[in-house]
DNA sequence: ATGGTTGCAAAGACTTTGCAGGAGG
DNA sequence: CCTCCTGCAAAGTCTTTGCAACCAT
């Protein structure tokens, strides 16, 4: 989902696009992490001044009811945005910086079906994330694992 | 994960086992339906009317930090709490009424190993929750649209 | 006995709403 | 032009915190 598709259809369902819901979904876009409403909010201040955490949130909303983004929820209270393809996907999650690898194809298919064979349930939808620790993250756990033991055999 | 295993943990870690809780605890227990904390503070009430929301509260993050009930994230901005077995396992949500189903083995082991491949991260852990109608509530559906297709014919 | 716990009230954080002025289509 | 959008301030909601009294162990 780029920016000229979301524009689209922002257009397509009557909202308009004014120069502030651009640089807020630049700023979505441009993301490799989940940012919270607030951590949007002060990323898009310093590209764009001119943009009033109000307008965050309410754009935030629109782009959420049109499935423009996608809605993480974290571990605190509150949630998350990231931008995301159009079709299904799920999210792997790096718990370290908070950037997001989206994946389609989880093959499911299996597993809803005995769900709903055993269970009776009419299974619409469903959200699969992954956490771990991204490559980068990774590594840096480690470099500070080493240094830890090295103040260690100093003593 | 029944009563007596989570005031036995809640000793073994520390924590006083009080009236108000084992409440509060009994009401998750009971309960089929995801309860987000002030719809578990209401219910909590009519049971036992010497609790207050503040305990709830302080007793959910408790329960929650020793893993003793499962959180779920829903729609809105807030979360649920819902009693879990200890072992993992993931979820069936009824969208209409709430209604939880927990499931164990869903076997994401070859996926899970796809994407590490992949992507490089280290994945620790995962969510998988699926969304539907339960049994009952699809049926109450299907009555729900019986009658107001017969209220369209009777004009 | 003593340290965690409770409930109240107050503070805090986050999000939504009302409104007047302003800009998109 | 008309309608929707913006930003400010205020209100609203949910959650946490400070504190004195209380209770489980």
């Amino acid at each position: 989902m780029n920016l000229p598709e979301i524009i689209a259809q922002l257009r397509d369902n009557g909202h308009k696009v004014t120069p502030q819901r651009i640089a807020i979904i630049k700023t979505v876009l441009e993301s490799p992490e989940l940012l919270t409403p607030s951590a949007l909010y002060e990323k898009v201040k310093k590209a764009d001044p001119g943009v009033g955490a109000v307008t965050v949130y309410r754009t935030l909303n629109i782009l959420e009811e049109l499935g423009l983004v996608c809605v993480v929820h974290t571990g605190d209270n509150t949630h998350s945005y990231i931008g995301c393809p159009a079709e299904h996907h799920d999210h792997l999650i790096c718990a370290d910086c908070g950037k997001v690898v989206n994946f389609t194809h989880c093959n499911l298919g299996l597993l809803e079906k005995r769900l709903i064979a055993e269970t009776g349930f009419a299974i619409s939808e469903h959200r699969l994330d992954f956490y771990g620790r991204c490559e980068k993250c990774g590594k840096k756990r480690f470099v500070a694992e080493a240094s830890a033991r090295t103040i260690v055999l100093r003593e």
